[in-house]
DNA sequence: CGACCGCCCTAGATCGATCCAATCACGGTG
DNA sequence: CACCGTGATTGGATCGATCTAGGGCGGTCG
């Protein structure tokens, strides 16, 4: 069948040229144009040539929608994008999304967000999964004991987590994470070499995994350079609010001279705390949160922070998918990348 | 081609089952499943009802690579998602596609996420174009004098801009927009019920439209009131630095009890000049920024700030796209949406 | 000199759902 | 009783790319 319609240089036809057209112009066969665009080593060079030249004249991208029926893939890594809650949270979640964005270009694809709530954490997935939409998922929120993750797991699904299965030792899939820990032993340690001695912590409720691992790293520290933390740490919900009350009782009653936060919105409370107080950040009394949030970067000082190399998580995630998606024997089973300090004046 | 292969209940075989699987099963053709997916009315009660059965019992899904090719569709909606920036502007885009994400999936659409340098603001866009990857584009950065609109446009691809176009008078294309200049008149209108009557504006350079459209706004409101605005404007950069040192110069010569800023950035840079000198925000001066950031909202007093509706504008959006899609009669080409107050301590 | 091998290329089948035209069933009508 | 019309259902063709065989063709080797 032979399209005869004039096709300008400029403005895209009503319908775009296919493999056919194409091929008809070389003067080649359907399979020639198509490893001319998938496997060009297979062609004569004068052939790719011509081929190519056609290709470019016609402007002639291939359809998507056939490849990935015939292919059985799409090229889409699906991802949870959770509602918007005000907080601080998911700043880091958007921060990481575009490096998910730019990381998975580099290699093809591109990413699918699908909304969910977190009643039904199942659905988005399975509709995506057996309509054969995406090729695998990145799951972020691990953080809620991922039913997610056990899911995919039992579907065969292809998908890497952001974030260690903290309290499932039988877990097998595959997760980049950041050390959270090594994070908070980094902030401590600058601040014991800043002169301070005494350290205290705010973090969060026991019942975070999470808040634990960073915990452990600022009692790690502190016991490694002979300092106490004995009265020195407090633990609470993660907002303004508990991060001022926890700074004022450990003010009161234990003299720190610095505190190291599990969050930025405890560091945020923790200043709120010294600016009643007329202390000054970072002359006075030293702070240092945790995910170096545009929050926390402006005012009134700039606050140190721990942050997540997010960048470096996409790439490590993307490359997880690669050989996933590949079918390659899994190397490692997880990647634990280590966060920086950004310092700023309030320690 | 029968298939034979036996299936679990629970878990997903690993190809899933196809339109033949079920026709096979409930004992119809290709087509009646096909119906009962997509025009239940023409089957009979008693048909539709089997065959519903069927599709349950298997856990069907249509194929989307088959239905997409074969309808010239993909239900996704492309959306540029630009590099990050350390900065402000960008808080209210992730809010945005938060909504879209939300408003897209109740029409059956997904959002595909695709890189874009500044350099070149045409490339991704004609990549998923030409390859028929999604059905639509969702163009946000129509503040950059907007190539992409005009580009989009001329390729008769469908789409619709978050954003006036400010230049372009010829643009026949559809947008959503938040009246800037009315949510400034707001916050002017609301520090003046409050019975300030010097109120200063920090904008910026008058270059960008939008800037001077939420300028107008406060114009409009303070010579409607018959208050003055000589000597109470500056224009000045979008950063931190710029409004702090605007907020030193005019109130040293022009002595405003308050503030409009054409972002939160300004006003955040305005309670710093406050803090120095020791002036309390909402006491003594109030301020009121623009974008409802979180950046302003926990310290060191909340911030009053105009909230554009992201969540409206991402519906109006897609209703847009879907008359776009749906090829009926272009109703309005734009609309404007009201944003509100978000009233804190500040004001 | 004919069998054989690699290289380059081609033709037909295929992925799974939907479009299209045709068929079938069935009650009503002349 | 043949005919018609409408509603329900069906089989084949189709979307555009890739997979799988297999076909020319020139060169090499027994």
């Amino acid at each position: 069948m032979a399209r005869s319609e004039h096709r300008s240089g400029s403005t895209l036809p009503v319908t775009p040229p296919t493999l056919a057209d194409v091929a008809e112009r070389a003067g080649v066969s359907r399979q020639t144009v198509s490893n001319a665009v998938n496997n060009p080593d297979l062609l004569r060079p004068d052939t790719l040539e011509r081929v190519r030249q056609t290709i470019a004249e016609l402007g002639y991208s291939p359809n998507r929608a056939a490849r990935n029926l015939r292919t059985r893939t799409s090229s889409l890594i699906g991802l949870r994008f959770a509602p918007a809650q005000e907080g601080t949270a998911n700043a880091a979640m958007d921060r990481f999304v575009h490096s998910l964005v730019e990381a998975s270009e580099e290699v093809g694809y591109h990413v699918l967000l699908f909304p969910g709530d977190d009643d039904d954490p199942i659905g988005g997935y399975e509709n995506l999964l057996r309509s054969t939409a995406v090729d695998a998922f990145v799951v972020t929120d691990t953080y809620l004991g991922n039913p997610q993750a056990a899911w995919l797991s039992q579907q065969r699904a292809p998908f890497v987590a952001f974030g260690r299965p903290w309290d499932d030792e039988g877990a097998r899939h595959v997760w980049v994470d950041v050390d959270g820990a090594a994070g908070i032993a980094l902030a401590t340690q600058h601040l014991i070499d800043r002169g301070h001695t005494r350290i205290a912590w705010i973090g969060w409720r026991k019942d975070s995994p999470i808040g634990e691992d960073r915990r452990s790293g600022w009692v790690r520290t502190m016991h490694a350079n002979g300092l106490p933390t004995t009265g020195l740490a407090s633990r609470v919900e993660d907002v303004v609010h508990s991060g001022a009350e926890a700074a004022a009782v450990l003010l009161d009653e234990s003299a720190p001279t610095a505190f190291v936060c599990a969050s930025d919105t405890l560091a945020m409370g923790v200043l709120h705390t010294l600016w009643i107080r007329q202390l000054a950040p970072g002359k006075d009394i030293a702070v240092v949160g945790f995910d170096d949030s545009q929050v926390a970067q402006v005012f009134p000082v700039g606050l140190t922070s721990v942050r997540q190399p997010l960048e470096d998580v996409a790439v490590e995630i993307v490359r997880a998918l690669r050989a996933l998606l590949s079918h390659q024997p899994v190397e490692t089973r997880g990647v634990l990348l280590e966060p920086t300090l950004a310092i700023r004046e309030s320690s």
